[in-house]
DNA sequence: AGGTCGACCTGGCAGC
DNA sequence: TGCTGCCAGGTCGACC
């Protein structure tokens, strides 16, 4: 699924082709995905315009015409189409009055849908951290976040209560540009290591944003197109491959049940 | 309270 | 070919 580069990326291709278009029906192909809305889902949205789409964490938000909030949650496998075409995984269809359409594709049925007047409805919003390009992310609001755990460096990457949006490939990214091993305390980086991870983490993801994304198995942007940055992964899904900076080989360990990549050879 | 783990669901791929 | 087991980008709730 999508991180935050992938997501912006969509949410930004959307902007441009949705702005102002009008919901003249939604149609549901798969109920599953709106288990959390308890009713009156195309309701609320059907004869509605769309005022503007925008991004918080990895969730889709889009601000509808009557003041309420479509919140889509992607997960690992969800896509947003433009105009596409409808396939077996095609869980909705929004047709819009011009005669065009936007598909809500998932492969695994873990994205989720649903309609809410205010975003504090969205549990998940009250808990996440700052955005990494907000003013809140500093390196001393991350020296205080790592000075009070015991967890390794890359699970508190990972944890979106400390900073919205990264998920493991950039985790595993973000600490390979700044040259930190994975496995290392968080509390025990040194002031330094912590302006690094600050610098590389805001680097590393607009840099994606720059290439509007980066492709694993199902992400696709919101022109149904692959990303660019895969080609420029460094370490993510490369074990056994050379290191770009050593030539060493890749490294992939288990990390509270996720992969982990890493040069164990630059990354100390 | 903080941290880890399994569950959620589907499908691709490697190995036999 | 067909089976089994493992793996996958996120998030939540149960449990230690």
């Amino acid at each position: 699924m999508p991180e935050l580069p992938e997501v912006e990326t969509i949410v930004r291709d959307l902007n441009k082709s949705l702005r102002g278009k009008i919901f003249s029906d939604v149609i549901v192909h798969d109920a599953f995905l709106l288990r959390q809305q308890q009713k009156d889902f195309i309701g609320r949205i059907k004869g509605l315009a769309i005022e503007k789409i925008a991004r918080r964490g990895k969730a889709v938000i889009v601000h509808l015409s009557s003041g309420e909030f479509l919140v889509i949650q992607l997960m690992m496998t969800g896509q947003l189409i433009a105009d596409g075409q409808q396939d077996k995984h095609t869980r909705l269809t929004f047709n819009f009055s011009d005669g065009s359409a936007l598909l809500y594709n998932d492969q695994r049925r873990f994205g989720q849908l649903r309609v809410v007047a205010d975003l504090s409805e969205i549990k998940h919003f009250n808990i996440l951290g700052p955005e990494p390009f907000s003013k809140e992310f500093t390196p001393a609001l991350i020296s205080e976040k790592f000075r009070k755990t015991v967890r390794p460096v890359k699970n508190v990457l990972l944890d979106h209560t400390f900073v919205a949006g990264i998920g493991n490939i950039y985790a595993c990214e973000i600490l390979y540009r700044g040259q930190v091993n994975p496995r290392r305390q968080a509390r025990r980086l040194t002031q330094a290591e912590v302006k690094t991870i600050h610098q590389k983490t805001i680097e590393v993801l607009k840099e994606a944003i720059d290439h509007r994304g980066c492709s694993m198995r199902n992400y696709r942007d919101g022109l149904g197109q692959v990303g660019l940055f895969k080609e420029r992964l460094a370490v993510y899904a490369r074990q056994g491959l050379p290191c770009p900076r050593c030539h060493q080989p890749i490294r992939r360990i288990t990390q509270s049940g996720r992969g982990t990549f890493y040069c164990g050879h630059c990354q100390k």
